[in-house]
DNA sequence: ATTATCTATAGATCTATAGATAATGC
DNA sequence: ATTATCTATAGATCTATAGATAATGC
């Protein structure tokens, strides 16, 4: 017993991040995070109030270094970090953010939340892109851009939760080209 | 009460479906899918033996047009036919199957089939796109026809489940040209 | 002494089933 | 009389909390 309440906070946010992006917030129970992550069950409603509660924790601070990156960089290095963020293990941070983003909670504020953040997402991907390709209007941008997203999103989804194969143990060099055909369709730019 | 237990099958099964795909496994009780279906709840245990035995049920004869259309014809068709899939409404019986098909059941043996649902879909959008493109080796092409179904899965999860906008709410128009340019990229074919 | 962690348990579901009732068909 | 449907309830979870214990810091 080590007496670390930061370090359970942690240990408890990264064991849920797992759980739910993996099983689902209906089917993941709070004993099963809590064994995850190695403490007791009664920590969770301690420090985050309730499950719920622990899920918001999850969806904060959401893809930091997704943030940072592509804010006014142009659409080459966005999409060239949309790709590599697909290609990721299937246990890495990221990508079980994405899958975080995909499944709801039932609760409907919560999911107001995921809804604004992939919009948000998309804004920053029509932005880029933007630059680019200046004959589209504005919206149909915004559409193509969250096209784009499910691509990613349903991508992340079938490699690391469905598993389909071959796709699920494709390696990268086999996926990175057809996915940037695809984006590049939706979003514009040469083939580099 | 009017006692036609064909009915209350179809009835139990159309409810299941609807609340297995907008709401996933775990989150809808069987007390929810009676409730829909205006019939008891003890019928589901009656007629399907189990809550798992009424998701078989869901995905048994999944998306029968989709068997009946694409097997020897061309990329052409096979392509039209998944955009006007994708394009369907949300309460649409098709597009509730497609959701059905990413939604884990958190059993294995019913994750399989899903799985190989999902494969067997791909496989046949391989095999019609081989026609076109002759020049990429057949597991390369089959890892495209996946990318290609992860757009589809992917797209119908942000419409119709996640609501993202303005995607959910595009108009067919907005949306069919940008998915064709997608597919398109991915699977070969000129533009027609 | 203060704060983190654990024990024990209440209260609310949820699935499944056994047995009773009601509607149809002969 | 047979078969569909409903009532009542057992048994298994699951979340949340109140109160006890144990570890740290002064």
């Amino acid at each position: 017993m080590s007496k670390d309440a930061a370090a359970t906070r942690l240990a408890l946010v990264q064991a849920a991040r797992h759980r739910f992006a993996f099983d689902g917030y209906r089917a993941t129970t709070v004993r099963d995070i809590a064994a995850d992550a190695g403490v007791n069950v009664a920590l969770i409603n301690r420090y985050f109030g309730s499950k719920e509660g622990l899920f918001r924790a999850c969806l904060d601070r959401a893809t930091p270094e997704q943030e940072a990156a592509p804010s006014g960089s142009d659409l080459e290095r966005v999409l060239g970090g949309l790709i590599r963020h697909i290609i990721r293990s299937p246990t890495d941070e990221d990508s079980m953010q994405l899958l975080l983003l995909l499944r709801g909670s039932g609760d409907e504020a919560v999911d107001r939340i995921r809804r604004e953040t992939l919009r948000g997402y998309a804004e920053r991907l029509a932005g880029a892109a933007r630059a680019g390709n200046s004959s589209e209007d504005d919206d149909d941008l915004l559409v193509r851009a969250e096209i784009a997203l499910s691509v990613v999103l349903g991508m992340t989804m079938l490699r690391t939760s469905t598993k389909v194969e071959p796709l699920a143990s494709a390696d990268v060099e086999a996926v990175a080209r057809p996915l940037e055909d695809a984006l590049r369709a939706l979003l514009g730019g040469g083939r580099s």
